[in-house]
DNA sequence: CTTGTATATGAAACGAGTTGCATAGCAGGA
DNA sequence: TCCTGCTATGCAACTCGTTTCATATACAAG
């Protein structure tokens, strides 16, 4: 279960409340782990009672209070246990995928419309990873000599890029195929 | 819940049985979808039983009976529903990514024989998706003219590739950045 | 003063996926 | 004869993930 280790990683990082850890999961950490309020909130609350986060109430105004969470001594033993295990290179598991081996039992066409708005959504979250690249990383206010973590972020973030600009010369590649195949028909 | 979906298309290729589909799950079918023989044939007894399936005794020699499934009328509806309904561009889910960004709260090096690993597992799965793609499509023994099916199993395949490539491009990155922080301690 | 939006947290139910265990036929080798 | 290994099917328990619903504060727009 690594949406527990995630949610460490990201505490460690900044410590946060559910929400935030939430919104979190949106952007920066979502580009490698997704997770709903739901889940994190119930998480959140085991670790606590497990005693790996501790808990802050903090009051807020203009807002409701909020609880922020921080990493406690044996999350961060947790962490580094897990960190030192190996795992398992992760399989796929692409939906997309068995659309269109199913497609030659059904109308290619009306695949070509879904695979064009994955093209779209993929083109967008590619240029939502490169600006935030730009803002964090490259661009002017970026420091010149960032430190370990932020080195670590990038990298993955550039993982992120290099998957969509696959994903989408893949897509191109998917509908070039079903229009030969419809226009052979 | 596309793993329904998939053993129909699967089922389509071919009729086959339990055993049969959880080997095509670790072969062809596997370069874009996992399941263990359990899942298979918890599912194959639900969709048996609302009708999507049809199943055939079949007596084997030299080993144990066999049920085959085939996909009755049912099915071919339930499937072709699908593939007309839209999905969501799926969200990744990287544990090796989570582990890179705990990383700058550990010890990096260990991550390095972590990241290596995974460098070799990801090679060797490219190394078996070429050996298919070259028996399968662009081999001697490959028709010259593929089919519809044919070609959607390749582009699927060639996705798979493409999906390592990158893969195996960006782990190189990974490796880099981590043996530069580790210089610059 | 009602409606909408953002912040903030949570329960409950269900469906999907994993892990461990159990059973059984049949073949080949020690 | 026993053990190993492959074929073949399945149950039970558990964890993880998704969906739906519910609650509450606060501010802004109408």
């Amino acid at each position: 279960m690594a949406l527990e280790h995630a949610i460490l990683v990201s505490l460690l990082e900044k410590p946060g409340s559910g929400y935030e850890l939430a919104r979190r999961f949106e952007r920066s950490i979502g580009y490698f782990w997704t997770a709903t309020h739901q889940q994190i909130y119930r998480v959140l609350k085991r670790m606590e009672a497990d005693g790996r986060l501790d808990v802050r109430e903090v009051p807020q105004q203009g807002r409701p209070d909020k609880k922020e969470y921080s990493v406690a001594a044996l999350g961060r033993t947790a962490l580094s246990q897990w960190l030192h295990e190996p795992i398992e290179p992760e399989s796929v598991r692409h939906d997309l995928a068995v659309k269109i081996r199913g497609a030659a039992f059904d109308d290619p066409a009306a695949l070509i419309r879904e695979v064009e708005r994955h093209h779209r959504a993929h083109t967008d979250r590619l240029a939502h990873y490169l600006a935030g690249e730009l803002r964090d990383f490259t661009g002017a206010g970026a420091p010149a000599t960032p430190d370990a973590g932020r080195e670590l972020q990038h990298v993955v973030l550039r993982g992120g890029i290099a998957y969509e600009r696959m994903t989408l010369a893949w897509l191109d590649d998917v509908l070039a195929t079903l229009h030969r195949i419809r226009s052979e028909r």
